[in-house]
DNA sequence: AACGGTTCCCCACCGTTCCCCACAATTCAC
DNA sequence: GTGAATTGTGGGGAACGGTGGGGAACCGTT
Protein backbone atom coordinates (compact mmCIF):
# COMPACT_ATOMS: atom_id res chain seq x y z
CA UNK A 1 0.00 0.00 0.00
CA UNK A 2 1.00 3.29 -0.86
CA UNK A 3 1.48 5.79 1.57
CA UNK A 4 1.48 9.05 -0.77
CA UNK A 5 0.39 9.75 -4.11
CA UNK A 6 2.82 9.58 -7.14
CA UNK A 7 3.68 9.24 -10.99
CA UNK A 8 2.23 9.92 -13.90
CA UNK A 9 -0.38 8.09 -16.05
CA UNK A 10 -1.78 8.79 -19.84
CA UNK A 11 -5.40 7.24 -19.33
CA UNK A 12 -8.37 7.95 -21.40
CA UNK A 13 -11.50 9.05 -21.51
CA UNK A 14 -14.76 7.10 -22.96
CA UNK A 15 -17.50 7.99 -24.48
CA UNK A 16 -19.20 7.90 -21.17
CA UNK A 17 -16.91 10.48 -19.17
CA UNK A 18 -15.19 7.42 -17.53
CA UNK A 19 -12.17 7.70 -16.21
CA UNK A 20 -9.80 4.34 -15.08
CA UNK A 21 -7.95 5.01 -11.59
CA UNK A 22 -4.32 3.53 -12.24
CA UNK A 23 -4.39 0.59 -10.50
CA UNK A 24 -1.43 0.54 -7.70
CA UNK A 25 -3.63 3.36 -5.84
CA UNK A 26 -7.46 1.82 -6.47
CA UNK A 27 -7.01 0.30 -2.87
CA UNK A 28 -7.10 3.78 -1.33
CA UNK A 29 -10.29 4.56 -3.23
CA UNK A 30 -12.50 1.76 -1.43
CA UNK A 31 -14.00 3.76 0.92
CA UNK A 32 -15.57 6.09 -1.83
CA UNK A 33 -13.37 8.89 -3.93
CA UNK A 34 -14.63 13.06 -4.35
CA UNK A 35 -13.60 14.69 -7.62
CA UNK A 36 -13.67 18.51 -7.55
CA UNK A 37 -12.09 21.46 -9.13
CA UNK A 38 -8.39 21.85 -8.59
CA UNK A 39 -5.93 25.16 -8.84
CA UNK A 40 -4.60 24.98 -12.18
CA UNK A 41 -8.03 23.81 -14.06
CA UNK A 42 -7.92 20.65 -13.20
CA UNK A 43 -9.58 18.47 -11.18
CA UNK A 44 -8.50 16.47 -7.84
CA UNK A 45 -9.75 12.96 -6.90
CA UNK A 46 -9.69 12.65 -3.25
CA UNK A 47 -9.96 9.72 -1.04
CA UNK A 48 -12.96 9.89 1.58
CA UNK A 49 -10.87 10.49 4.23
CA UNK A 50 -8.46 13.02 2.71
CA UNK A 51 -11.61 14.73 1.33
CA UNK A 52 -13.49 14.63 5.09
CA UNK A 53 -10.22 16.16 6.55
CA UNK A 54 -9.77 19.00 4.26
CA UNK A 55 -13.30 19.45 4.70
CA UNK A 56 -13.28 19.70 8.65
CA UNK A 57 -10.41 22.19 7.97
CA UNK A 58 -12.66 24.70 5.85
CA UNK A 59 -15.73 24.40 7.87
CA UNK A 60 -13.15 25.64 10.50
CA UNK A 61 -12.61 28.77 9.33
CA UNK A 62 -14.59 31.76 9.65
CA UNK A 63 -17.74 32.46 8.13
CA UNK A 64 -17.15 35.77 7.32
CA UNK A 65 -13.56 35.66 5.63
CA UNK A 66 -14.39 36.42 2.33
CA UNK A 67 -11.32 34.23 1.06
CA UNK A 68 -12.77 31.77 2.98
CA UNK A 69 -16.08 31.86 1.06
CA UNK A 70 -14.68 32.27 -2.07
CA UNK A 71 -12.77 28.64 -1.83
CA UNK A 72 -15.84 26.90 -0.31
CA UNK A 73 -18.05 27.94 -3.42
CA UNK A 74 -14.78 26.66 -5.88
CA UNK A 75 -14.41 23.70 -4.15
CA UNK A 76 -17.58 21.83 -2.40
CA UNK A 77 -19.35 23.79 -5.17
CA UNK A 78 -17.80 21.14 -7.57
CA UNK A 79 -17.32 18.52 -5.51
CA UNK A 80 -19.20 15.05 -6.76
CA UNK A 81 -19.09 11.80 -4.55
CA UNK A 82 -18.38 8.74 -6.92
CA UNK A 83 -17.34 4.89 -6.04
CA UNK A 84 -15.24 3.67 -8.82
CA UNK A 85 -16.81 1.04 -10.36
CA UNK A 86 -15.71 -3.21 -10.73
CA UNK A 87 -12.74 -2.10 -12.91
CA UNK A 88 -11.85 0.58 -11.14
CA UNK A 89 -13.38 3.77 -12.91
CA UNK A 90 -15.34 6.27 -12.19
CA UNK A 91 -17.86 9.03 -14.15
CA UNK A 92 -16.98 12.44 -14.46
CA UNK A 93 -19.25 14.64 -14.11
CA UNK A 94 -20.46 16.84 -17.32
CA UNK A 95 -19.41 20.06 -15.48
CA UNK A 96 -16.21 19.38 -14.27
CA UNK A 97 -15.44 17.80 -17.43
CA UNK A 98 -16.05 21.16 -18.89
CA UNK A 99 -13.97 23.02 -16.41
CA UNK A 100 -10.74 20.98 -16.79
CA UNK A 101 -11.47 20.95 -20.70
CA UNK A 102 -11.53 17.11 -20.55
CA UNK A 103 -12.26 14.96 -24.33
CA UNK A 104 -10.84 12.04 -24.79
CA UNK A 105 -7.88 11.90 -23.06
CA UNK A 106 -6.24 12.76 -19.49
CA UNK A 107 -3.10 12.51 -17.70
CA UNK A 108 -3.61 11.53 -13.90
CA UNK A 109 -1.00 12.48 -11.86
CA UNK A 110 -0.20 11.80 -8.09
CA UNK A 111 0.18 14.77 -5.51
CA UNK A 112 0.82 13.13 -1.96
CA UNK A 113 -2.36 13.13 -0.87
CA UNK A 114 -4.79 13.24 -3.62
CA UNK A 115 -4.51 12.65 -7.60
CA UNK A 116 -4.75 15.63 -10.13
CA UNK A 117 -6.27 14.88 -13.77
CA UNK A 118 -5.08 17.29 -16.69
CA UNK A 119 -6.45 17.94 -20.34
CA UNK A 120 -2.65 16.27 -21.58
CA UNK A 121 -2.03 19.89 -23.46
CA UNK A 122 -2.58 22.15 -20.08
CA UNK A 123 -0.39 19.49 -18.31
CA UNK A 124 2.49 19.94 -20.96
CA UNK A 125 2.21 23.77 -20.78
CA UNK A 126 2.43 23.23 -16.94
CA UNK A 127 5.52 21.20 -17.06
CA UNK A 128 7.31 23.37 -18.86
CA UNK A 129 6.45 26.29 -16.58
CA UNK A 130 7.58 23.96 -13.91
CA UNK A 131 11.04 23.33 -15.65
CA UNK A 132 11.55 26.80 -16.33
CA UNK A 133 11.21 27.94 -12.53
CA UNK A 134 12.67 25.26 -10.78
CA UNK A 135 16.03 25.97 -10.01
CA UNK A 136 14.55 29.42 -8.32
CA UNK A 137 11.89 27.24 -6.86
CA UNK A 138 14.76 24.78 -5.36
CA UNK A 139 16.68 27.77 -4.03
CA UNK A 140 12.94 29.34 -1.97
CA UNK A 141 12.52 25.71 -0.45
CA UNK A 142 15.64 25.50 0.47
CA UNK A 143 16.25 22.17 -1.27
CA UNK B 1 28.65 -1.99 0.93
CA UNK B 2 28.87 1.50 -0.55
CA UNK B 3 27.71 4.60 1.74
CA UNK B 4 27.81 6.97 -0.86
CA UNK B 5 27.13 6.39 -4.62
CA UNK B 6 30.21 7.43 -6.60
CA UNK B 7 31.44 6.39 -10.32
CA UNK B 8 30.57 6.68 -13.97
CA UNK B 9 28.89 3.64 -15.87
CA UNK B 10 28.30 3.52 -19.36
CA UNK B 11 25.07 1.63 -19.99
CA UNK B 12 22.33 0.49 -22.90
CA UNK B 13 18.96 0.89 -22.41
CA UNK B 14 17.01 -2.02 -24.35
CA UNK B 15 13.95 -2.06 -26.68
CA UNK B 16 11.65 -2.36 -23.83
CA UNK B 17 13.35 0.85 -22.05
CA UNK B 18 15.56 -1.29 -19.12
CA UNK B 19 18.56 -0.02 -17.84
CA UNK B 20 21.07 -2.20 -15.52
CA UNK B 21 21.61 -0.69 -12.35
CA UNK B 22 25.99 -0.93 -11.89
CA UNK B 23 26.10 -4.42 -9.79
CA UNK B 24 27.93 -3.02 -6.78
CA UNK B 25 24.90 -0.52 -5.94
CA UNK B 26 22.03 -3.54 -6.14
CA UNK B 27 22.33 -4.08 -2.67
CA UNK B 28 20.98 -0.40 -2.16
CA UNK B 29 17.83 -0.74 -4.49
CA UNK B 30 16.94 -4.56 -2.33
CA UNK B 31 14.11 -2.26 -0.73
CA UNK B 32 12.82 -0.90 -3.40
CA UNK B 33 13.80 2.24 -6.26
CA UNK B 34 12.02 4.95 -7.09
CA UNK B 35 13.10 7.09 -10.40
CA UNK B 36 12.25 10.72 -10.99
CA UNK B 37 12.82 13.93 -13.09
CA UNK B 38 15.63 15.86 -12.14
CA UNK B 39 17.98 19.24 -12.57
CA UNK B 40 19.91 19.41 -15.69
CA UNK B 41 16.92 17.43 -17.62
CA UNK B 42 18.50 14.21 -16.50
CA UNK B 43 16.75 11.83 -14.23
CA UNK B 44 17.50 10.39 -10.31
CA UNK B 45 17.43 7.05 -9.17
CA UNK B 46 16.30 6.68 -5.15
CA UNK B 47 17.10 3.74 -3.02
CA UNK B 48 13.65 4.02 -1.31
CA UNK B 49 14.15 4.95 1.85
CA UNK B 50 16.21 7.89 0.93
CA UNK B 51 12.53 9.02 -1.39
CA UNK B 52 10.39 8.27 1.62
CA UNK B 53 12.45 11.05 3.57
CA UNK B 54 12.65 14.00 0.78
CA UNK B 55 8.77 12.64 0.25
CA UNK B 56 8.02 13.51 4.02
CA UNK B 57 9.68 17.01 3.13
CA UNK B 58 8.02 17.64 0.64
CA UNK B 59 4.64 16.72 2.17
CA UNK B 60 4.80 19.15 4.99
CA UNK B 61 5.44 21.98 2.72
CA UNK B 62 1.94 24.44 2.40
CA UNK B 63 -0.53 23.27 -0.77
CA UNK B 64 -1.22 27.14 -0.47
CA UNK B 65 3.12 27.27 -1.82
CA UNK B 66 3.18 28.06 -5.42
CA UNK B 67 6.98 27.26 -5.56
CA UNK B 68 5.75 24.18 -3.42
CA UNK B 69 3.29 23.05 -6.14
CA UNK B 70 5.58 23.59 -8.59
CA UNK B 71 8.08 21.29 -7.23
CA UNK B 72 5.68 18.46 -6.30
CA UNK B 73 4.11 18.29 -10.07
CA UNK B 74 8.30 18.23 -11.10
CA UNK B 75 9.41 15.49 -8.94
CA UNK B 76 6.57 14.03 -7.48
CA UNK B 77 4.24 13.98 -10.58
CA UNK B 78 7.50 12.08 -12.58
CA UNK B 79 8.38 9.76 -10.03
CA UNK B 80 7.77 6.17 -10.93
CA UNK B 81 8.11 3.11 -8.16
CA UNK B 82 9.75 0.20 -9.63
CA UNK B 83 11.28 -2.99 -8.09
CA UNK B 84 14.65 -4.23 -9.71
CA UNK B 85 13.98 -7.58 -11.95
CA UNK B 86 15.97 -10.37 -11.26
CA UNK B 87 19.17 -8.87 -13.37
CA UNK B 88 19.44 -5.72 -11.74
CA UNK B 89 17.31 -3.43 -14.43
CA UNK B 90 14.41 -1.23 -14.09
CA UNK B 91 12.40 -0.01 -16.47
CA UNK B 92 12.50 4.02 -16.88
CA UNK B 93 8.62 4.65 -18.34
CA UNK B 94 8.56 6.66 -21.27
CA UNK B 95 7.40 9.83 -20.62
CA UNK B 96 10.63 10.06 -18.08
CA UNK B 97 12.27 8.84 -21.51
CA UNK B 98 11.37 11.80 -22.89
CA UNK B 99 11.94 14.11 -20.53
CA UNK B 100 15.67 13.04 -20.32
CA UNK B 101 16.36 12.58 -24.31
CA UNK B 102 17.33 8.90 -23.43
CA UNK B 103 17.21 6.84 -26.83
CA UNK B 104 19.46 3.71 -26.47
CA UNK B 105 22.54 4.60 -24.33
CA UNK B 106 22.83 6.48 -21.13
CA UNK B 107 25.56 7.42 -18.59
CA UNK B 108 24.63 6.30 -14.92
CA UNK B 109 26.76 8.22 -12.33
CA UNK B 110 26.86 8.10 -8.64
CA UNK B 111 26.12 11.40 -6.83
CA UNK B 112 26.09 10.85 -3.20
CA UNK B 113 22.60 9.81 -1.94
CA UNK B 114 21.41 8.83 -5.52
CA UNK B 115 22.54 7.43 -9.39
CA UNK B 116 21.92 9.73 -12.08
CA UNK B 117 20.62 8.74 -15.50
CA UNK B 118 21.95 10.84 -17.98
CA UNK B 119 21.92 11.10 -22.15
CA UNK B 120 25.35 10.80 -23.29
CA UNK B 121 25.65 13.89 -25.32
CA UNK B 122 24.01 16.31 -22.52
CA UNK B 123 26.66 14.79 -20.24
CA UNK B 124 29.14 15.51 -22.25
CA UNK B 125 28.59 19.10 -22.12
CA UNK B 126 27.54 19.04 -18.56
CA UNK B 127 31.23 17.87 -17.73
CA UNK B 128 32.84 20.51 -19.92
CA UNK B 129 30.52 22.88 -18.11
CA UNK B 130 32.45 21.76 -14.73
CA UNK B 131 35.76 21.74 -15.96
CA UNK B 132 35.02 25.10 -17.06
CA UNK B 133 33.86 26.75 -14.11
CA UNK B 134 35.84 24.14 -11.39
CA UNK B 135 37.84 26.56 -10.21
CA UNK B 136 35.84 29.31 -9.25
CA UNK B 137 33.52 27.28 -7.93
CA UNK B 138 36.25 25.87 -5.55
CA UNK B 139 37.05 29.03 -4.33
CA UNK B 140 33.18 29.92 -3.72
CA UNK B 141 33.23 27.00 -1.68
CA UNK B 142 35.51 27.44 0.09
CA UNK B 143 37.26 24.06 -0.24
C1' DA C 1 -48.74 1.12 -16.46
C1' DA C 2 -45.80 1.89 -20.43
C1' DC C 3 -42.07 4.21 -22.42
C1' DG C 4 -37.49 6.48 -23.21
C1' DG C 5 -33.37 7.73 -21.36
C1' DT C 6 -29.66 7.33 -18.24
C1' DT C 7 -26.77 5.00 -15.04
C1' DC C 8 -24.62 1.09 -13.25
C1' DC C 9 -22.60 -3.51 -13.44
C1' DC C 10 -20.39 -7.18 -15.70
C1' DC C 11 -17.90 -9.64 -19.39
C1' DA C 12 -14.41 -9.85 -23.13
C1' DC C 13 -10.58 -8.21 -25.82
C1' DC C 14 -5.93 -6.57 -26.49
C1' DG C 15 -1.81 -4.27 -25.62
C1' DT C 16 1.68 -3.67 -22.26
C1' DT C 17 4.43 -4.95 -18.56
C1' DC C 18 6.56 -8.07 -15.63
C1' DC C 19 9.15 -12.24 -14.73
C1' DC C 20 12.07 -15.78 -15.92
C1' DC C 21 15.60 -18.22 -18.77
C1' DA C 22 19.62 -18.00 -21.83
C1' DC C 23 23.74 -16.05 -24.05
C1' DA C 24 28.04 -13.27 -24.44
C1' DA C 25 31.61 -10.60 -22.83
C1' DT C 26 34.37 -9.00 -19.33
C1' DT C 27 36.59 -9.57 -14.96
C1' DC C 28 38.65 -12.09 -11.34
C1' DA C 29 41.14 -15.89 -9.27
C1' DC C 30 44.47 -19.43 -9.36
C1' DG D 1 47.39 -18.40 -19.36
C1' DT D 2 43.44 -20.85 -18.30
C1' DG D 3 39.20 -21.61 -16.05
C1' DA D 4 35.35 -19.88 -13.48
C1' DA D 5 32.31 -16.53 -11.85
C1' DT D 6 30.11 -12.20 -12.43
C1' DT D 7 27.99 -8.57 -15.25
C1' DG D 8 25.49 -6.58 -18.97
C1' DT D 9 22.22 -7.72 -22.76
C1' DG D 10 18.53 -10.00 -25.34
C1' DG D 11 14.26 -12.47 -25.88
C1' DG D 12 9.96 -15.39 -24.94
C1' DG D 13 5.85 -16.47 -22.30
C1' DA D 14 2.50 -15.55 -18.85
C1' DA D 15 -0.05 -12.36 -16.00
C1' DC D 16 -2.00 -7.90 -15.40
C1' DG D 17 -4.15 -3.55 -16.47
C1' DG D 18 -6.76 -0.29 -19.52
C1' DT D 19 -10.48 -0.02 -22.79
C1' DG D 20 -14.80 -0.85 -25.14
C1' DG D 21 -19.30 -2.62 -25.29
C1' DG D 22 -23.68 -5.05 -24.01
C1' DG D 23 -27.42 -5.84 -20.94
C1' DA D 24 -30.00 -5.14 -16.74
C1' DA D 25 -31.76 -1.99 -13.28
C1' DC D 26 -33.33 2.58 -12.04
C1' DC D 27 -35.09 7.08 -12.72
C1' DG D 28 -38.62 10.59 -14.37
C1' DT D 29 -42.22 11.50 -17.75
C1' DT D 30 -46.39 10.70 -20.34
Amino acid sequence: MESYFSGEFAHSLDEKGRLAIPAKFRGRFKEGAVVTRWLGECLAIWPAPEWTSLNDDIAKRPRTDPAATRFRHFLLAGAHEADPDGQGRLTLPSHLREYANLQNAAVVIGNSDHLEVWEPGRWRAELAKVQADIAGDLKDLGI
